[in-house]
DNA sequence: TTAATAAGTCTAGCAGCGCTAGATTGTCAC
DNA sequence: GTGACAATCTAGCGCTGCTAGACTTATTAA
């Protein structure tokens, strides 16, 4: 019975537009713009049916923060140069974070600072953002006992420089000397 | 001509209670339940009233957001432990941010994750995030030549933790190591 | 003292939001 | 064809930020 199967197929694919369409949206005129009503426009069903997806609002937003973790880890992991030195792989991957939470500012947001019902650091974290926090662990690995620890710290400090930069806290032009200052002070052996 | 007076007086006290009703309500419940409508209820005016002090929503979140700058530089200064090494100078500064922003976390989410209409890093930055950013650069500072740089990248790793832990993204219950693990990478002489 | 003006405040309402109950339409097995 | 079920829509609730225009009170001028 084929039916059953292009319906399912076909909601998958309505899902992905909805999911589409969120991003768009947030990317061209933020997440307060992205509304069930203008969601349910942009793929050309009445409102009701985006609930049959997706719980509530936030559920798309998670439903798009996911998209980006399915994404950054693989930039962070191409980012680093070959036969990059350990160091120069740490920065690689600072830069390259950096530059994600920047050119994709909805995505970032969705995945780090909006209320998206996602879970993390419990056993239902996703796949895609394990990766994404192995990739940070191997450039800080070599250079701390505590990898785990330290890894959080150096994850914590890019998410900071990106936030406060986002915000117009701190000078956008510095941007790479931070990221040199920060690689400097842990990369030197002690 | 005291009658002016007077009601510049009042009109004070008035705004005064609007911006303590919106951090209260925020404290308590979240700053979703932070509504022009609640805010007027809880002041005992009609809701235009509330436009004649503040151009919108955003700018009560301001004004809360300034009372948090007020308090923040102090409660930083205040944190050094008498006789403290530059190392735990640095150390007692993260962890009292860390506290503040956990303490506080509704008056934290209006000073830097919220719009508030503030501009920084700019002529009109207010005075006291200016003495914020000295508190936290006077601990910096015996450790690093550029210290602007690398007071900017301190904060922003304080800033990172503190969100992160807020949304759950890192174990809360390793605060102390992360603290720890930043200091002695920053804190070693090279 | 009274009339005109100004300041202060309120009522009522707009357009938009997330979300949902209940009606309606379309699709299938029999 | 018909009844059952799924898919979808219309219409609406209670909320939001914000504002126009009415009204009431205070201040000034005649």
């Amino acid at each position: 019975m084929g039916i059953n199967e292009r319906k399912e197929r076909e909601k998958a694919e309505r899902e992905q537009r909805i999911i589409g369409a969120a991003r768009m949206l947030a990317e061209k005129d933020g997440w307060t713009a992205v509304t069930v009503r203008r969601l349910a426009q942009e793929i050309e069903y009445s409102q009701p049916v985006l609930y049959a997806h997706f719980e509530n609002r936030d559920a798309i937003v998670g439903a798009v923060a996911l998209e980006g973790f399915g994404e950054l880890g693989p930039v962070l992991r191409a980012s680093v140069r070959r036969g990059a030195s350990p160091a120069e792989a740490m920065e690689d991957v600072a830069m390259a974070y950096l530059e994600f939470a920047f050119k994709r500012p909805a995505l970032y947001e969705a995945m780090f600072v909006l209320p998206s019902g996602l879970r993390f650091a419990k056993s239902d974290t996703p796949q895609s953002l394990r990766d994404t926090f192995r990739a940070m662990m191997a450039v800080v690995e070599p250079f701390c006992a505590n990898a785990e620890v330290a890894t959080e710290a150096f994850w914590a400090t890019l998410h900071g420089l990106a936030e406060l930069e986002r915000h117009g806290r701190i000078r956008a032009a510095l941007r790479k000397e931070r990221v040199t200052h920060i690689v400097d002070m842990l990369a030197r052996r002690s």
